[in-house]
RNA sequence: GCUCAAGUGGCGGAAUUGGUAGACGCGCUGGAUUCAAAAUCCAGUUCUUUCGGGAGUGUGGGUUCGAUUCCCACCUUGAGUACCA
């Protein structure tokens, strides 16, 4: 029987989805594990070769585990919401729901031609009503919900109105919208309900808000900051724009703090976590008030600034106000009005992007108005200029040139004067920055203190005369939540008769999609949700339903509750936020998830997925998942303990290369010299030796150039391409999918293949012309099983204790680096691993069953189907998949002599076979007495000898 | 600019605590088998060499009996981030 691959995985994929072999139980006696892939978008082009990597990894892991005794939690689902299915329906009106299908029927038979053991009675869509119900609900706990800083944690709206009720909002210490204005218990008694909810809103961890957000025109929606790559939209490379709207935002700087101090408690990357740190952006320093000098009959007006360098605040010379701050205009100077004005123009004009591209030019305007050093009393000028950004901090800096880069090329550039606060420090090149080696001098009572001295000292001083504070400050910005979008989450949110948002009762949810006839905005500029023809709230009591406009105003006022419904849907990792915790219950159709379900599975133990959400998915995950540990839902504060990034599979891409104006085409050793056009050509027609099938890309019509005329000038006899390593992608003609990898080598090829190209975590070329090696390995191993022309099968039980000696050797080191290879996620060397291990026993001519039996189970969490279908011919019953991995047995290693090498200053030279139980002095005598020493001596005498026992021979001298 | 990761044969990569650099595989070379090809099997394959040997893990230094591994400086590549006060 020869190793029919393809009859073999097919046999077991379907015992394996009729026995539901990978069904994960809630409840066992086995102890738990989570093994998590981060789910994907189902999109129109299915899966190539890179997409499965990070899937294959997790799978061994999983079965590694389940060979190990534990129960294992292993799910895949659909990120199903999204743009692709969205831009396909605004093109051919096919409704996203069908094209999202489609996709995920091609997904799902791609997925299982690859032998994952996943469980797919626990398969969560986040486009499905029944998944998104959860989604909305998480949103109207948020909205129920302020953060509490006095506690650190998000507490129940409904106890801030209590506290409103009885005290007023002068003791609340809340993370919140600023300005809010403070009111006693009797003001709130006396608001009505509009106002009480109004302000109530600012307060709720998702709110409502008019922000200043990233718009795309192109798109027609607003996207996050990690949607935009360089200036442009992630999707499509479309320019963005800033534009005020009224949207839903969520407070996750409320988090800022726990996100960063969480990181610590995780084994994650540090890349990763690096990420995140830099995205939270924390810098502690002190807020500083400075007073502006009033000038004829304006008013008084103070800028309040952050810094981190309190202690340099002697050396302020001026001040900086970004142009858009809002006390610009109050407090320029009538003669400098226009200029000021001008300049406000001018910046408002350069685009985000032009300001990030161009750092060079100095430019900023005095606005003529004076603000009061805290402590000197001097006058300070205050000026503008687009180096201070509106949205960072207050928005203003207290400039202090000799400390500062930016602030120093400032007051150069403008003649303003540049004072020296650093003792023994030349500053007329360039400011001093470095915090380590500050002494300051020349500021009162700060001299000679150290930065860290100073910078206390100077926070207390500002107390005292009350005119600043220590602060903390984030990067991290509130998340805004809506988009103007159709294919997405749908608010569970109405607006009352007052305009204010009102949440639909939990026991109406899912609140479904509705049907549209267009999915672009509307000719008004409303989001596509605006093209329903019914879609406003209509409730009495416990009945609901969702009417047209002219219904829901026809219909009687007397006890009713609703209005027209939220137009915008949610954004793209809403549904990804607590998917991991919904896995564990995923039908459940009464709560999120049981308290069951949740104290059993506790928390993700191993998640693997792209780096690239390292500040989006993953960053909004762990904060809902902190959130949710707040409300007591789930009883971990992050919901993964381990998470692995999978680097990314590149596409090596082929040229041919046609000389410049004629239909020529030169192999790649003939180019040299030449005025060549190097041209993508699919790598299908490229064979291991890079050489080209002509007359397979001369027939092919599908897709490139058109090569019916085209001459290929050959080097010795063949057309060599040229080769590079690119990103994978259609228009490179580098794709490779692995529905014909399955096809011609089988899954466990392409499974093995993907881990033996190298470290789960690096960035690597794929090759197919490499998967010859796995492939023939997989061979072997089928006939380590099966001999004769026929290969008929035989595993003999009775083997002779001789050949059974090396055997058990080889079995036992092959145990030994296995384990230990899984336990590290290195599994590109297990691979390797099972090919010695494989060409050592067919040296040996072993066919016992005591070796052959165990080798299976190790070989099974990489290539399953074989060792399923091997383990069935020794007579086993059932599936493999729950054998026991086998025990190391370290007696089976032992060596009586070892091959030691001899160097001599440290350069290896030869090597002598000793015993291992041979002392010190007598290897040392040994190898000094040999032939070859004595050689390399050449009559010198050896200053010193290292003898390092089981280990090495160095001679000195 | 800052932060992080990485530089080893023609290629992907291995060397877990400092101890025989290049495991394993691809490709290449030669051979067997075949009418021929595919497939399979065997031998070789870092460079250099006067065939004794010598050099060698991005570059330059250091620590050590001994460094791909530890330390310092630099170069290159990739990723993230950026006028963040």
């Amino acid at each position: 029987m020869k190793y029919n691959f393809n009859a073999i995985e097919a046999k077991w994929q379907k015992y394996w989805a009729d026995n539901q072999t990978f069904k994960a139980i809630n409840g066992s006696d086995k102890p738990k594990y989570y093994v998590l892939d981060m789910f994907p978008y189902p999109s129109g082009a299915g899966l190539h070769v890179g997409h499965p990597l990070g899937y294959i990894a997790s799978d061994i892991y999983a079965r590694y585990k389940r060979h190990q005794g534990f129960n294992v939690l292993h799910p895949q689902g659909y990120d199903s919401f999204g743009l692709p299915a969205e831009q396909y329906a605004i093109q051919t009106g096919q409704h996203p729901a069908i094209t999202t299908a489609e996709n995920i029927k091609t997904y799902r038979r791609q997925l299982d031609q690859i032998g994952f053991s996943f469980d797919w009675s626990r398969e969560v869509r986040t486009s499905d009503p029944s998944y998104y119900k959860w989604t909305q609900w998480i949103f109207i706990q948020l909205f129920e919900s302020w953060f509490n800083i006095d506690t650190d944690k998000a507490e129940d709206i409904s106890e801030l109105e209590k506290v409103f009720a009885s005290e007023g909002n002068a003791k609340v210490n809340a993370v919140c919208d600023e300005n809010i204005e403070p009111f006693s218990a009797d003001d709130w008694n006396a608001f009505d309900s509009k106002k009480q909810q109004e302000i109530l809103l600012q307060y709720r961890l998702t709110y409502l808000a008019e922000t200043e957000v990233n718009w795309c025109p192109a798109l027609g929606t607003v996207l996050a900051n990690d949607e935009i790559v360089n200036g442009v939209s992630e999707r499509g490379g479309h320019p963005v724009i800033r534009k005020k709207m009224t949207q839903w935002s969520m407070r996750i700087s409320a988090y800022a703090e726990r996100l960063l101090q969480g990181l610590d408690t995780i084994d994650w990357t540090d890349s990763l976590k690096e990420s995140q740190r830099n995205w939270i952006g924390k810098s502690v320093g002190a807020s500083v008030s400075f007073k502006v000098i009033a000038s004829g009959t304006k008013q008084s007006h103070k800028i309040d600034v952050f810094t981190t360098r309190p202690d340099t605040i002697f050396g302020v010379s001026f001040m900086t106000l970004a142009p858009e701050h809002e006390l610009v205009s109050k407090i320029t100077t009538p003669e400098q009005k226009e200029e000021v004005e001008a300049y406000i123009i001018a910046s408002s004009k350069r685009s985000e992007r032009d300001r990030m591209a161009d750092v060079k030019t100095i430019s900023g305007v005095f606005t003529g108005a004076y603000a009061e050093h805290p402590f000197t009393k001097e006058p300070i000028p205050v000026w503008i200029g687009d180096y201070v950004l509106a949205g960072y901090g207050t928005g203003a800096v207290m400039s202090v040139p000799c400390g500062d880069q930016r602030d120093y090329d400032f007051a150069k550039y403008f003649n303003i004067p540049i004072p020296n606060i650093f003792d023994g420090i030349d500053i007329s090149e360039e400011a001093f920055s470095d915090k380590e080696k500050t002494v300051i001098g020349n500021s009162d009572f700060l001299n000679g203190m150290n930065y860290k001295k100073a910078t206390k000292r100077a926070i207390y001083e500002l107390e005292q005369i009350g005119q600043g504070e220590g602060k903390t400050n984030y990067r991290l910005r509130d998340a805004v939540f809506s988009r103007q979008r159709y294919w997405g989450e749908p608010f569970p949110v109405y607006y009352d008769a007052h305009g204010m948002p009102q949440m639909i009762d939990e026991k109406f949810l899912p609140l479904e999609l509705p049907e549209v006839d267009k999915y672009l905005p509307t000719e008004t500029g409303e989001p596509p949700l605006g093209n329903a023809k019914k879609w406003h709230w209509l409730q009495y009591g416990d009945k609901a339903e969702i009417v047209s406009k002219d219904e829901f105003e026809n219909s009687s006022p007397l006890g009713r509750l609703g209005g027209a419904l939220e137009l915008n849907t949610m954004p793209g990792w809403a549904g990804s936020s607590q998917y991991f915790n919904r896995y564990m219950d995923p039908n459940n159709g009464d709560a999120i998830f049981s308290k069951e379900a949740i104290d059993y599975w506790q928390q993700v133990d191993l998640y693997i997925g792209g780096s690239e959400h390292a500040t989006g998915h993953l960053l909004y995950s762990r904060f809902w998942q902190k959130f949710m540990f707040d409300k007591g839902y789930v009883n971990h504060d992050e919901f993964a303990k381990k998470l692995i990034n999978q680097g990314m599979i590149l596409g090596t891409s082929a040229f041919v290369y046609r000389e410049e104006s004629t239909n020529n085409y030169l192999s790649l050793g003939l180019i040299e010299g030449k005025k060549v056009q190097p041209i993508h050509v699919k790598v299908k027609y490229v064979n291991a030796s890079d050489e080209l099938d002509i007359e397979g890309l001369k027939s092919d019509t599908e897709f490139g150039e058109d090569y019916t005329d085209a001459k290929f000038i050959l080097e010795n006899g063949v057309y060599k391409v040229g080769r590079d390593v690119e990103k994978m992608s259609k228009s490179k003609f580098n794709v490779v999918n692995p529905d014909d990898i399955v096809l011609d080598y089988g899954a466990d090829s392409l499974r093995l293949y993907e881990m033996f190209l190298g470290p789960l975590e690096q960035y690597k070329p794929w090759n197919t012309a490499g998967i010859t090696g796995v492939h023939n390995f997989l061979k072997k191993l089928w006939k380590l099983y099966h001999q004769g022309e026929n290969g008929t099968f035989y595993v003999s039980s009775s083997p002779t204790s001789e050949e059974l000696g090396e055997a058990l050797k080889t079995l036992h080191k092959t145990i030994k680096k296995v384990q230990e290879d899984i336990e590290n996620f290195s599994f590109n060397t297990s691979v390797s691993t099972f090919m010695i291990a494989a060409n050592e026993l067919t040296a040996q001519k072993c066919t016992s069953k005591e070796i052959l039996e165990p080798l299976l189970v190790l070989i099974s969490p990489y290539a399953p189907h074989i060792a399923e279908e091997l383990w069935s011919q020794l007579a086993n019953s059932g599936s493999i998949s729950t054998a026991p991995f086998p025990e190391f047995d370290a007696s089976h290693l032992v060596e009586s002599s070892k091959n030691y090498p001899i160097s001599f200053n440290g350069k290896m030279r030869f090597t002598m076979e000793l015993p291992l139980d041979l002392s010190k002095d007598d290897i040392e005598k040994a190898v000094l007495a040999h032939e070859k020493t004595q050689e390399q001596l050449a009559g010198r005498t050896p200053k010193k000898v290292i003898v390092v026992p089981g280990k090495i021979v160095n001679i000195v001298g």
